[in-house]
DNA sequence: CCTTTACCTCAAGTGAACTTGAGGTCGTAG
DNA sequence: CTACGACCTCAAGTTCACTTGAGGTAAAGG
């Protein structure tokens, strides 16, 4: 019924279509991430739902997500295929992490811009300023920064420091 | 009037407070990112407001922005200082960064939701899904996709290769 | 037949941001 | 006096995500 066939593409189409280089499709390939079977000449031939993949994993970079959390919900496919309640669930996870880093950059937003209406990067203006060492009072102990910015805020509310 | 001399901080003070490894610091000096005096023993100590730098470097980094852009916004400084005007600047691009992505997270994390809600994963089911070629009417080129999804939102409309 | 083009493999190189390790120096506590 | 912890330097190693390069094949066009 149909004659077009949506055949499969060469690594240089794949390339062409993803926007990436065809050397980070070999990339992949050799990381596992996508597959391809060879034409007699040994050439890569890919199904088109790899250019999804692809997509997939391209995307979920931006997230922030790392290539070794990308292979594993990969390979989770039996079949070489994601199945819709593992894509659903790889995908509320991803979600998840979009939320708590989408949180962060507002929060980080708000900071900057309050910092920025009240002048308070420099020190002899800031309403915030102070000169007491008021984060000290809560000890050493384990630091987290980058995914939670919550000891920024806190400095940012004591005002220590405030000039750079 | 006030007997709080705020003393300078050693390394690991500083690595306590700004809850990073020493070896980080002596990274971020030697990368010309922070400044500290020597003691005799030839110590570090940092001023206060080194503390402050560090604060802007982890989150500037949490934001994305490389080192050696921090580094071009420190190297600004005149006296050592952040000027509130060049503060102000930074900040200012900086939060357009931050815009940019908060809109790609928040755009990534709709097409998500959508892909979970309709299914549209699994090639079966997606009322979107579509056997044509239609990406490929528009050639090869440029791509570009980190910070940008536009390509990945067409390849949802057109419900390319829906399936993984 | 020859050249070009698109592909192949495998090893090595890149850059960012750190970390690790070896070997050495102070200054205080016991 | 000696041990200890905190600090020092400098070189080299690590991880991630690729890229580059050398050397080779296969099919199509002139």
């Amino acid at each position: 019924m149909s004659s077009k066939v949506a055949k499969d593409l060469s690594v240089g189409e794949m390339a062409a279509r993803a926007g990436v280089p065809v050397s980070t499709l070999h990339y992949y390939e050799a990381e596992g991430l996508i597959r391809s079977w060879r034409t007699n000449a040994n050439h890569r031939r890919y199904d088109r739902r790899e250019l999804r993949r692809v997509a997939i994993i391209r995307t979920a970079q931006a997230v922030g997500v790392p290539l070794s959390e990308i292979r594993a919900l990969f390979d989770n496919l039996p079949g070489g295929r994601i199945k819709a309640e593992d894509w659903a669930r790889a995908a509320t996870l991803w979600a998840d992490r979009l939320d708590d880093q989408i949180e962060t950059l507002l929060r980080l937003r708000d900071q900057m811009g309050s910092c920025i209406g009240c002048g308070c990067l420099s020190m002899d203006h800031c309403p915030l300023y102070n000169p007491d060492d008021r984060m000290g009072a809560h000890g050493a102990g384990p630091r987290r920064w980058v995914g939670d910015t919550a000891e920024v805020a806190e400095m940012d509310a004591s005002g220590e420091a405030a000039d750079v």
